[in-house]
DNA sequence: ATAAAAATCTGCACCGTGTAGACTTTCTGG
DNA sequence: CCAGAAAGTCTACACGGTGCAGATTTTTAT
């Protein structure tokens, strides 16, 4: 008896929608990446996931809380691999290997982080979102400024606010380069970790 | 007769039309800041002015033209009252003359100024007309930089693309900053400024 | 096994955008 | 003053996003 409940409840545990939430986060990122999100019509996401109109709006509320789910299940993969990168001691190394990795997420995943930059703009839980991320950002920022020799306090000429101000530059930057091409994109790294450098005291 | 031309032709220049422009934008602009871009619908607009949907239609192709236009005269402004201000030689003035112009800019536009912003991500034109904008930016930056001792060349470390990811960062900053404060918006403004002044090796 | 409860799904209606065409009024040139 | 162009209105409609009442299926408790 405990054992067949078990059974139950492990069977339970992935219920029918979990399995269409994924079919719909898995059809609207294909069609984010064909057609683009004005294109991509609700109509499309449910066909695609099997499912009427209807029924879509039975696990998100609107078509661009969908987008931000699937924005939510990318960024999360990024920040596990982000985790288990070791953070190197000396600031030089470690802006080289933060701007190399930031190359790597973009070239992999630009299409899904221009969305999210999209849609931070217009819908709340999407801003939410990303300001997190940015917030990380900046947190591992401000901590290399720091080592760096940079002051720690509040004013706008100290690591925090400097961090703030290199994140949205790279941010931007990015996002303009990787809808252009790879070898942008390492130029603007490049040029990126040059001002990142230079802000920092590093002039090489 | 040809007097009486002339006569007509100049009241001809301020055609019904153009007020009717105008009263659209004039209504558009109050209507943004009240509501907001989505909540702001076509027949808002045309009723605050004195039009149907119909004839709205006649004069912009869609919602978002409207906005763009709106946008785009506003810019107009900014350009016109930039062109005017003369600009200073040495860099280090030139950099803090520009970075206070922005401020100004930012703190009377900032919701003209986002919601272009907003609107260059999805809208082709607007990013058109933003990315002209920034363009004109960019080449100010690059100028003060090249005046600075910075090589012209076409490398990541070279003026043009530095004064590219300046630009981004600026953009960036100001967008976020003026959302919160005016207080908030010079605080921004002197963390660029710092950083611009650093990459062009004017260490203060 | 079975009834209640929860999860899932359908179909329809609503609202706003955008288009098309017919029709009226207002210019404007001659 | 007239004819035609320009400006503006009205109606109708297609389409996409969204909310909802209620049917249907699955799970849970007994």
């Amino acid at each position: 008896m405990p054992g067949h409940h078990t059974e139950r409840s492990r069977r339970s545990i992935e219920r029918k929608g979990d399995l269409r939430e994924r079919a719909i986060l898995d059809t609207c990122e294909a069609l984010l990446a064909d057609k683009g999100y004005s294109a991509m019509t609700v109509g499309d996401i449910a066909q695609g996931a099997g499912i009427t109109r209807g029924a879509l709006y039975f696990y998100f509320g609107s078509k661009q809380e969908v987008v931000a789910a699937l924005v939510a299940r990318t960024v999360e993969h990024l920040w596990e691999r982000s985790r288990t990168t070791a953070q190197a001691d000396e600031p030089r190394q470690a802006i080289a290997e933060a701007m190399r990795r930031t190359v790597e997420l973009w070239s992999e995943h630009g299409l899904v982080m221009r969305t999210a930059i999209d849609l931070s703009l217009t819908v709340p839980e999407a801003g939410e979102l990303w300001s997190h991320t940015a917030d990380l950002f900046i947190e591992a920022i401000t901590a290399v400024l720091e080592r760096a020799g940079l002051p720690a306090g509040t004013g706008p000429e100290h690591a925090p606010a400097m961090a703030r101000a290199l994140c949205w530059m790279i941010e931007r930057t990015f996002y303009h380069a990787s809808q252009e091409s790879p070898e942008k994109l390492r130029e603007a790294s490049a040029t990126c970790e040059h001002i990142w450098l230079t802000s920092a005291g590093l002039t090489s």
